[in-house]
DNA sequence: AGATAGCCGTAC
DNA sequence: TACGGCTATCTC
């Protein structure tokens, strides 16, 4: 017997596969998708099974040297999933299969990570219980009665008397592996459906297909998906759920298990690599039916897939683009629908607009819930103008805000303030009216490089020298790069000295359990005013705030990336379902320097669709997506000049190869140096990705024996 | 990734 | 000619 093995080792040159013999005693224990261990040069290393053959054009062979799984880590349909993510993604096949599993079960770092025992005791059925008394013949009592105990339970009763028994012989200790993590079975209650929900849930056929959501902030998507879960699991199928890592909160892990007990499988980044790795076997063994998780949580091992669930589909965080493979959540759901021949539900108040632009196109199918399940209106959103002086003597406040605000807290009702973050200090706006210096031809706006003291645009590489004066209001105060949680906090703590202030942000929640601890406190009240960054914003549900305020709301507006309108609005509306969800009608109160701009505009209407034939028009005039894919290539080293070189070399070799695509750069990266590594990027904009792949896997191989050049590819990048 | 073989410069 | 650093190549 021959296997062809896949090496753990991350390396480009080594990303194939090596041929093996297996020792005559271990050929039965051989599967694909089983992890060995060989010597590979001098070292040793692991790897998992892709291919079982009988021969070989290999001369001289090595044997392996042991199995190291007793079952498959990589079913069929996780290796299909492997070979096509390495297809579509471009990054090395091993990296492809090391994203789908727990770290427990990387090579190296898993062998700190162990499964966690238990002793328990028994009876031992020829033991000669005669003349036993006392606290001894307590422990028997138990051990009859239940079989088999616990070693803490028996320890309560007397140590001394649990002794004497094991010494005796008459209990026998057994090992039973426990999980770390506890789900309660008990199944509560589910909520009556309204209406327009059940219409929802009827429209899913359980069959290959993908439906898009679209659900008004309220309107109850939630209860939607776990009807649809219902469903499935009294099938005796299962469910995969996906959630963006932020809004993955206890609160939303307990709604979940209050209807489907311990069925669900949680998995997010709050769990240690010993409880991840806990859960995937309770994947596994099919003890859990329903995976709820962030963007990974889509490889979960689940076999007999019913339903897979994208909730805020919108969000970024189903697409990984800080390392190999950047794949995205979404295409992953796909193909594993296909292979299940089951449906994707994807939900959100502000679906992505590729997402709308193909439910619009038929590609999938759109469902809708456009009326808040409370039956009350979206709350009044205003605007306040910070360009107009008189109305913003107070620091970062606004009077109409604050005057809210007081008015809110007199009526003892909670109140939401969002400090928008994203995108902080890069970009270089005017102090007094807000201005933002964009590139003329890409319509982006310029990034600010301190080294050379320029402002560049990251698409197209346009450059600029800094000005000194705004060249709008002629103020000298530009520069002045965004605020700060605690400055806010100090400010709202002058304003209202009488109410409890609760900030939260990445610093205040880093601990593990911070996060939901403030988050109870905040709902009973403990607090007043929820100070926040985007942590804030998504899929809270606290019944007594009526009033969401956003401090600057043009942040996010300003960051060099085609999809900030979008973000922005999003952002925006989802902060803005926060308020008002119970009988309480909601108010709204957003502050900004660019009140005309469309994506606030659209926000305060509640328009969605208004937004999204807005902002389609925009990306069909300056090609991006969905008119456009995007690719983005990044290369990176050391040398300065020859980093440049090697980019203005790929460009002409871009040009040359593909006809119908637009290219621009290379330009420098956002962090242009970083580590004292250099890094250029190029954008192919293109419509038909045929020859795409097969020219960037040419320039891929051209590269791997290069160790000056590292090459990214990112296609659909959900930011730059 | 990590080991090794080959290539060139410099030091005696 | 001996040593060392750099680079290209190979690992079943």
């Amino acid at each position: 017997m021959i296997i062809g093995v896949l090496v753990e080792l991350s390396n480009k040159n080594v990303d194939r596969i090596f041929d093996y013999s297996v020792p005559l005693n271990l050929q039965k224990l051989i599967k694909l998708g089983i992890r060995v261990e060989v010597y590979f040069g001098k070292q040793k290393v692991e790897g998992f099974v892709l291919e079982i053959k009988n021969n070989t054009s290999v001369s001289s062979l090595k044997e392996i040297i042991r199995i190291v799984d007793s079952e498959v880590v990589l079913n069929d349909e996780l290796l299909y999933l492997g070979r096509t993510i390495q297809k579509n993604t471009l990054s090395t096949l091993i990296s492809c299969y090391q994203v789908m599993l727990p770290k427990a079960l990387k090579a190296k770092q898993g062998v700190l990570i162990n499964k966690k025992f238990d002793t328990y005791y028994r009876l031992n059925s020829k033991a000669n219980l005669f003349d036993i008394r006392g606290k001894q013949q307590d422990i028997i009592d138990i051990c009859r009665k239940k079989g088999s105990v616990l070693r803490k339970e028996l320890i309560e009763i007397s140590l001394s008397s649990l002794n004497t028994l094991i010494k005796k012989n008459i209990l026998i200790a057994e090992k039973k592996e426990h999980y770390r993590l506890a789900y309660n079975n008990l199944i509560a209650e589910k909520k009556e459906l309204t209406t327009d929900q059940k219409r929802v849930v009827s429209s899913v056929e359980m069959k290959e297909g993908i439906y898009l959501l679209y659900g008004v902030t309220g309107s109850g998507k939630t209860e939607v998906y776990m009807e649809l879960i219902e469903q499935v699991l009294k099938e005796g199928k299962t469910s995969i759920v996906l959630v963006p890592e932020i809004s993955l909160t206890p609160q939303m892990i307990d709604r979940f298990q209050r209807r489907f007990g311990d069925n669900i499988a949680a998995i997010h980044s709050a769990l240690s690599e010993g409880e991840k790795y806990d859960e995937w076997r309770r994947i596994v063994r099919q003890e859990a039916k329903i995976v709820i998780g962030a963007r990974s949580a889509i490889f979960a091992p689940l076999e007999n897939i019913g339903i897979i669930i994208i909730d805020e589909e919108h969000s970024d965080s189903y697409k990984q683009d800080d390392s190999n493979p950047r794949y995205n959540a979404k295409d992953v759901a796909f193909l594993r629908a296909k292979y299940h021949n089951c449906p994707v539900v994807m939900g959100s108040a502000t679906p992505l607009l590729e997402d709308f632009a193909r439910a619009k196109k038929g590609v999938y199918s759109l469902l809708t819930l456009l009326n808040r399940v409370n039956g009350k209106d979206l709350p009044l959103v205003k605007i306040v103008d910070m360009n107009d002086k008189i109305k913003t003597a107070k620091g970062h406040f606004s009077h109409l805000l604050i005057e809210a605000m007081a008015e809110r807290l007199e009526k003892n009702e909670q109140i939401i303030l969002l400090l928008n973050r994203r995108g902080y200090s890069s970009f270089v706006t005017c102090k007094s009216c807000g201005y933002t210096f964009k590139c003329p031809n890409c319509d982006i706006s310029l990034t600010y490089h301190k080294s050379s003291n320029t402002l560049r645009c990251h698409y197209c590489g346009y450059a600029t020298k800094v000005y000194d004066v705004c060249p709008k209001c002629n103020d000298k105060s530009l520069n002045d790069l965004g605020i700060g949680t605690e400055k806010i906090e100090e400010e709202l703590r002058r304003l209202f000295s009488q109410s409890r202030i609760l900030r939260m942000d990445f610093d205040t929640t880093s601990k593990k359990g911070a996060h939901e601890k403030m988050i109870t406190a905040f709902r009973q009240h403990e607090y007043d005013i929820l100070l926040g960054t985007q942590i804030v914003a998504k899929g809270l549900d606290f019944e007594n705030v009526t009033l969401v305020g956003v401090i600057n709301a043009d942040t996010s507006l300003n960051i060099p990336d085609f999809r900030s309108s979008e973000n922005t609005f999003s952002l925006l509306s989802q902060v803005a379902g926060r308020s008002g969800r119970s009988n309480k009608n909601g108010e709204v109160i957003i502050q900004t320097f660019n009140p005309d701009h469309y994506a606030i505009k659209y926000t305060k209407m509640h328009d969605y669709l208004g937004f999204y034939n807005k902002e389609m028009a925009i990306r069909y005039e300056l090609k991006y997506p969905p008119y456009y894919f995007i690719c983005y290539i990044k290369i990176s080293g050391k040398d300065k000049e020859n980093v440049n070189n090697e980019a203005l070399k790929i460009k002409r070799a871009l040009d040359r190869n593909i006809n119908d695509a637009i290219i621009l750069g290379p330009s420098s990266c956002t962090i242009f140096k970083l580590n004292n590594i250099y890094r250029y990027g190029i954008i192919i904009k293109y419509k038909n990705d045929k020859f795409i792949r097969e020219i960037l896997n040419k320039i891929i191989e051209h590269y791997k024996g290069n160790i000056k050049i590292k090459i990214d590819i990112d296609f659909n990048p959900s930011h730059f």
